[in-house]
DNA sequence: GCACTTCCGCACCAGGCGGTACGGATGTGC
DNA sequence: GCACATCCGTACCGCCTGGTGCGGAAGTGC
């Protein structure tokens, strides 16, 4: 009951990711965002609570549209195209033709002006969540003989994340997508096999 | 003549240096700096001009100190040196006890509202000189033999300075030295030799 | 101790920030 | 078509931003 929203809610949190995304959390101001939503602030407050609770949604939408590769790349039979899937991942979400060069996560989390210390903690814990996921995939590549039986998995996520994270830097910074799959073609020279 | 000026510029500039390291161009604000500074907004104002060409002199203080691993690393004899000498350096100068976690580059060259693009021009230029420094090192390092005749030196350049960022990017977000010690030294272990 | 130069604390500027109060417009179920 | 719930444009809030004008205090060389 009631008059109806006036616009598509996931339409409009679509244009706030990319400016999240292009911008990070602290350059992203309201009026930047309102505009590319195509919507006042009052709207955008009634529909989405503040500027914290946008973000997180924005996020969420980010994790489950362009950055799916690290859900993805877990799924992969071997350690070695896990790793590679990853990199390969963060590469084409960080040079996306039609979307903002790098990384939402990496933009946000160097956020540090004290009001964003919400929003830099949400991908902080992200951030870690992912390289814990990765940790246990080779984990269990570990144990079912996929890597020799000495590796560290938690040294390799952290390596894959560091890498990723590293390509993301560069990304915005104007590297090409073939600049960084080279990157990501060298970062996994030296892969250990079984 | 006339009346001397009441502070140190340069502990005043040091000061400025840990304050843009620590937030980042734009998270730095007048009030957060000239309170480090232990100065009136005024006195900073007369003595270094505005935000932008204070932080330009942060940014060569900067380099010439605790980033100057960089300019040390190209010294080494072989490219295998150069190239741990700067992921060590990078380790050591983004987890140092006492500063704050992160490279002032990297932090500034990810700000991204219009009014920083000053700024974060002046640091994605810093990027690419020392990328360039690195690729250079690494070309005469084919000619002495050090590297294999098929190598490409601006590949490895690019690695070594994805991998450099990348550790910049986890020392913000908690990794502690002995992890990315870790990493610098996982990313070395494929490193190609004649 | 004088004339002069420089420094620097205070008060202020316009503009943008995130966020909100209000009330008329708009659409709903009955 | 009525009563009501929701939407949303406007106008506004206090606060902070980078930056400045002013005038008295402070130190200089002579």
């Amino acid at each position: 009951m009631g008059r109806p929203r006036g616009f598509d809610a996931e339409e409009a949190l679509e244009a706030a990711v990319h400016v999240f995304w292009a911008q990070g959390y602290e350059g992203a101001s309201l009026s930047d965002l309102t505009t590319a939503m195509g919507i006042s602030k009052t709207s955008m407050y009634a529909a989405f609570g503040n500027k914290d609770d946008l973000f997180r949604r924005a996020l969420e939408k980010y994790v489950e549209g362009p950055a799916d590769y690290g859900a993805r790349a877990v799924e992969e039979p071997t350690a070695r195209q896990v790793a590679a899937a990853f990199l390969q991942g963060s590469v084409r979400a960080t040079t996306r033709p039609g979307s903002p060069a790098g990384c939402l996560g990496v933009h946000g989390a160097l956020a540090t002006s004290a009001t964003a210390h919400g929003a830099r903690d949400v991908l902080v814990a992200w951030r870690r969540d992912g390289e814990s996921r990765l940790e246990q995939r080779f984990r269990r590549a570990v144990e079912e003989g996929d890597l020799p039986a000495d590796s560290d998995p938690a040294r390799l996520a952290r390596y894959v994340m560091t890498v990723a994270n590293g390509i993301a830097v560069q990304a915005v910074t104007g590297a090409t997508r073939q600049d960084l799959q080279d990157v990501a073609d060298t970062a996994l020279l030296n892969w250990p096999s079984a």
